[in-house]
RNA sequence: GCGCCCGUAGCUCAACUGGAUAGAGUACCAGACUACGAAUCUGGGGGUUGCGGGUUCGAGUCCCUCCGGGCGCGCCA
């Protein structure tokens, strides 16, 4: 059992003693900041108070009586501080004993516990009709590491891509695709406002007129729907190649043709029809009964399904396939959207918590010093791949990672590029660098897995982080922050680089004490290992 | 007008979900390599957390009024 969780049985069982009913998971404990406060600290004597009549301090004391009754091997000393924190000072052993067990688990230390909940986190899924952009390299950053983080906390984690191949962007990118081909045997561009300006459908348009030469330039059936299935599979292949490039993988993909194969949207509707009413020739869902504000359109006047229609089929197939939790990382700008689809899925029954939406906030790009748009309409935007080449793949997921999704963010791209040496994440891979070349330098000690002699503050600052990093990935897992494993990725090295300039760790003349920093070394190479692996960032031995 | 997100150091962002003296990076200034990697370390200035109220032992965090910004509010997806 963790120090922590042994801290707060003790904290339960000494309040039960002065009749404060608490259980031991209901008792909060702080690390605390300052190392005067010691290494816990609780409040409850003060949350309490009230409800006993007595002041903060009174109850503090007595607490720390029982506790020092309970006789316990944890703590080795108890102080009440300001207006009633009870901080507790763990006994030395408690701490060091970390060590044995980061080495012995090695990669799996931090891992969680296998916990049953099936969750599937859809991501990206972007319509293949163009090159991803700077937009959604955030949330590939997101969605992939909330999946890590799943991952690693226990959960059984699905990565699933929706690829709306079907419908009018679809339409629209047939139809750029043609006039791009047409262009290409000398006729003038013709693209409608709506059609799509990026200049990447141009390489595809040659390779079709290369492979095909002049066969599609009749406008027929077959040349309408060459043009669509050639543009989706040349469009998806590139952002398949770029997110596996940037180390995101999928396991699921699903295709809105394949939603809509054998009746589902059909099946779907005619589940929902107690829901459903028809107004001015559309049929419209009573989402407003649920968690919408208004009631929303499933089938319009022309008899044509909605983007909401397949959605919802395609929502209750993913339930159908067991998950108890459904992530959709979207971008904010389709907030609005998770009110009706929560909506949807409670007329089948489904809990309001079978989906959740992790909303990320549009990135503002200055280049140049002018804001750069997204623009369908011109097809200017800065690209995902751009982007990467420039910067580089390790920077650029650590940029992302270190800022909340719900940030609003303005990046600036000269900056970005010119300065990317000055990224954080050289910072934790310089401190992974260096450990593993001491402990290259050092291979010939025995390393001291009871590091027995770590005394000093740098070294127990240390250790306490480490001992911090499974209780953190719990909780950044719970609440889908990525950032923090950012920040605690960003202290660790920091206190690793503290205690590398203030300790000589190599001593020919202090053989025990070399072996018991180089057990520490190992273990801080090994969790920050095990972090950068949770954003997906390298940790590399030489740099 | 209604709804969602947000407003914290010159700039970009944190703050363990209500805790102790609000922290990092960057930029700026001053120091530190004849022993393990200076992509590092040490020190310094920089804040009325947009404004004003409220809740309580305690508020950047929760509630309300304003101010300012972004995004939604389509039989587009």
């Amino acid at each position: 059992m963790d120090n922590e969780t042994k801290l707060k049985q003790l904290i339960a069982e000494a309040a039960k003693a002065i009749g404060i009913d608490i259980k031991p998971e209901e008792v909060v404990i702080d690390h605390s900041k300052d190392a005067s406060h010691g290494d816990y600290s609780t409040n409850v004597a003060m949350r309490y108070a009230k409800a006993l009549h007595k002041a903060p301090r009174d109850i503090a004391n007595e607490l720390s009586a029982e506790l020092t009754k309970l006789d316990d091997s944890l703590i080795e000393k108890i102080e009440i501080a300001g207006p009633g924190f009870i901080n507790f000072f763990l006994k030395h052993a408690s701490l060091t004993s970390l060590i044995k067990k980061i080495l012995e688990e090695g990669k799996n230390y931090g891992k969680g516990a296998q916990k049953p909940t099936k969750i599937n986190v859809e991501f990206v899924s972007a319509n293949p009709t163009g090159d991803l952009h700077l937009g959604h390299t955030r949330c590939a950053v997101v969605g992939d590491d909330i999946c890590r983080l799943y991952e690693k906390a226990g959960y059984q984690v699905t990565r699933e891509y929706y690829l709306n191949d079907c419908g009018n962007q679809i339409e629209h990118l047939g139809h750029s695709l043609r006039g791009r081909y047409h262009e290409l045997f000398g006729e003038g561009l013709q693209l409608d406002e709506d059609d799509y300006h990026g200049e990447d459908l141009i390489q595809i348009a040659k390779s079709i007129k290369e492979e095909f030469g002049d066969k599609y330039l009749v406008d027929n059936q077959e040349s309408h729907d060459f043009f669509i299935a050639y543009g989706i599979e040349k469009e998806f292949g590139k952002i398949k190649k770029d997110m596996a490039d940037f180390g995101v993988r999928f396991d699921v993909l699903s295709k809105e043709s394949d939603i809509r194969k054998g009746g589902a949207i059909e099946k779907t509707l005619e589940e929902l029809k107690p829901f459903t009413y028809v107004q001015e020739g559309a049929t419209f869902l009573k989402t407003s009964d649920f968690l919408d504000d208004k009631d929303r359109p499933v089938i319009k006047k022309d008899g044509c399904y909605t983007y909401f229609a397949p959605d919802i089929a395609y929502h209750y197939n993913k339930m159908s396939r067991g998950f108890d939790l459904l992530v959709d990382v979207l971008g904010s700008d389709h907030h609005g959207y998770i009110g009706r689809m929560k909506s949807a899925l409670m007329m089948k029954g489904y809990s309001e918590k079978a989906l959740e939406a992790e909303f990320v906030q549009v990135v503002r790009v200055y280049k140049d010093g002018v804001e750069v748009k997204m623009s369908k309409r011109t097809g200017k935007a800065i690209t995902h791949r751009e982007l990467v080449e420039e910067v580089g793949k390790d920077a650029v997921r650590y940029f992302f990672a270190e800022r909340a999704a719900s940030a609003h963010l303005d990046f600036n791209y000269n900056l970005a590029t010119e300065q990317s040496s000055t990224n954080p994440v050289y910072y934790a891979q310089y401190a992974h660098a260096r450990c593993a070349s001491i402990l290259e330098l050092g291979k010939d000690f025995a390393l001291d897995e009871t590091a027995s002699l770590l005394k000093e503050e740098s070294e127990m600052s240390i250790l306490k982080h480490l001992n911090d990093f499974p209780s953190m990935i719990e909780s950044a897992a719970a609440s889908r922050s990525p950032n923090k494993v950012a920040a605690y990725i960003h202290k660790l090295a920091e206190l690793f680089h503290e205690f590398y300039s203030k300790c000589r760790v190599i001593d020919k003349e202090n053989v025990a004490l070399t072996a018991s920093r180089l057990a520490l070394i190992k273990s801080c190479k090994i969790v920050l290992e095990n972090a950068l692996d949770l954003l997906g960032v390298s940790a590399p031995d030489k740099m």
